[in-house]
DNA sequence: ATCGTATTTTAGGCAAACCTAGAAAATCTT
DNA sequence: AAGATTTTCTAGGTTTGCCTAAAATACGAT
């Protein structure tokens, strides 16, 4: 079903975009606007951007409207989501990165690393199926696992929760978060959900509590326990 | 005596520029036509490129003649090789690549790393001194072991020599030396070195015989046993 | 010293990514 | 249904890094 195009290597721009567009809308459309946020480029670029992606079959372009992922621009964008997450696995387990540094690396290495590489860095790793941000791993094989988790801040007061998930990747929230202890594997008891303001107030295991802005707690993903 | 001149961080393409004329003239002038070859690269590329060097302040350049390293040019070009040298160690001893897979992914991974990543690497090959090739590793504070080797080729016949380093990257060379456990360790006896066709031959610690030519032979660098 | 060859530079182009400013389209508000 | 606002696109420009073809220079050999 892949077209077998196996022309020449694709910059990292055009990389980043395809991630960006994954992560945005995954496989439905995303807009030039949060293309343009996101990527911290001028929406003339995103435009330029996305006709040139069309052009190498790797988006549907829609002007006005957005572009989603062909089904190579997909693979694409999980292959790379995959050195992604491998290699921040990699530079946290066996270089000793804190938890917040890993990912400003690995955004420039998954561009200079072969297949090759990738695959020995996730044997090396006993093929984990999660990144240290609680991330699952898309296969070699381009398969992502179902992901079974929701916003700490939409848990039910009383529940007991399970962090899985940390969606962030600027260091500060991180390191934040890290040095509370609200890393993935931690369980929660859920205190307060805050309607006026959003703010999550939680005890973790320690009996400690944390309380949360809403923007912050939408980001951290928990399991029911 | 640097100048603290640490804007933006240089691109791949002036980053192999440095290592080539460093590579090809040490503190010396590198003529275009030598870069150019070393680079697969046009003439009317180096000389664009040798004039934006100049302008940066990486190297002097006088038309006609080629390039020589300024002292931040030639600091940059040991950082590169620095880098590209604990690469290659690592990739072969931490990721199990094969001996002469290894250039060819440090070439990229050289202008991708940090100088953080790299440290930690340092640190995680305790400090190695030479790299998988025999070549030595400069130091992070820009120094240069000085090399005390001859090649194999003008050893004198009889003697007993070992092998120290192997200046080649292409991987048919290396993938052939070592097969035959040409690598640098190896104690050799010198048995010929034919006048007529440069053909040294050696006989390895198991008595075994083997002819190299004299292309091949100038490149594997040996000191007196 | 001059000729012929090799090397280097100049001139002119191209593609990838970015940008700003302004026009056009879509969307939200009243 | 306008009008105002936001979003997107178009036009035109810049930088980096490469190219080919042709002119200029340097060098080696008679
Ligand atoms: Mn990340
Ligand atoms: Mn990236
Ligand atoms: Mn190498
Ligand atoms: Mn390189």
């Amino acid at each position: 079903m892949v077209e077998p195009t196996m022309s020449q290597p694709l910059s990292s721009s055009v990389g980043d975009y395809l991630k960006a567009v994954w992560g945005l809308a995954g496989h439905g459309v995303a807009a030039p606007k949060d293309l343009s946020s996101r990527l911290s480029v001028s929406s003339a670029s995103v435009t330029e951007m996305l006709r040139r992606l069309q052009e190498l079959g790797l988006v549907e372009y829609e002007r006005y409207r957005g572009a989603s992922l062909t089904e190579e621009g997909h693979a694409e964008a999980l292959r790379l989501v995959r050195r992604h997450r491998l290699i921040e696995t990699f530079l946290l387990e066996h270089l000793g990165y804190p938890w917040e540094e890993v990912h400003e690396e690995a955004e420039r290495l998954e561009h200079a690393v072969s297949d090759n590489f990738t695959e020995r860095v996730a044997q090396l790793l006993g093929h984990p199926d999660r990144d240290p941000h609680g991330a699952p791993i898309p296969g070699a094989d381009g398969t992502l696992a179902r992901e079974d988790s929701r916003p700490l801040s939409g848990a039910p007061v009383g529940d007991r929760v399970r962090i899985l998930r940390v969606g962030r990747e600027d260091a500060p929230a991180l390191a934040y978060l890290e040095a509370r202890g609200l890393v993935p594997g931690r369980v929660l008891r859920v205190e307060e959900v805050r309607a006026l303001d959003g703010v999550v107030t939680v005890e973790d295991e320690d009996g400690v509590s944390h309380a949360l802005g809403g923007v912050l707690a939408a980001s951290v993903l928990v399991q029911g326990s």
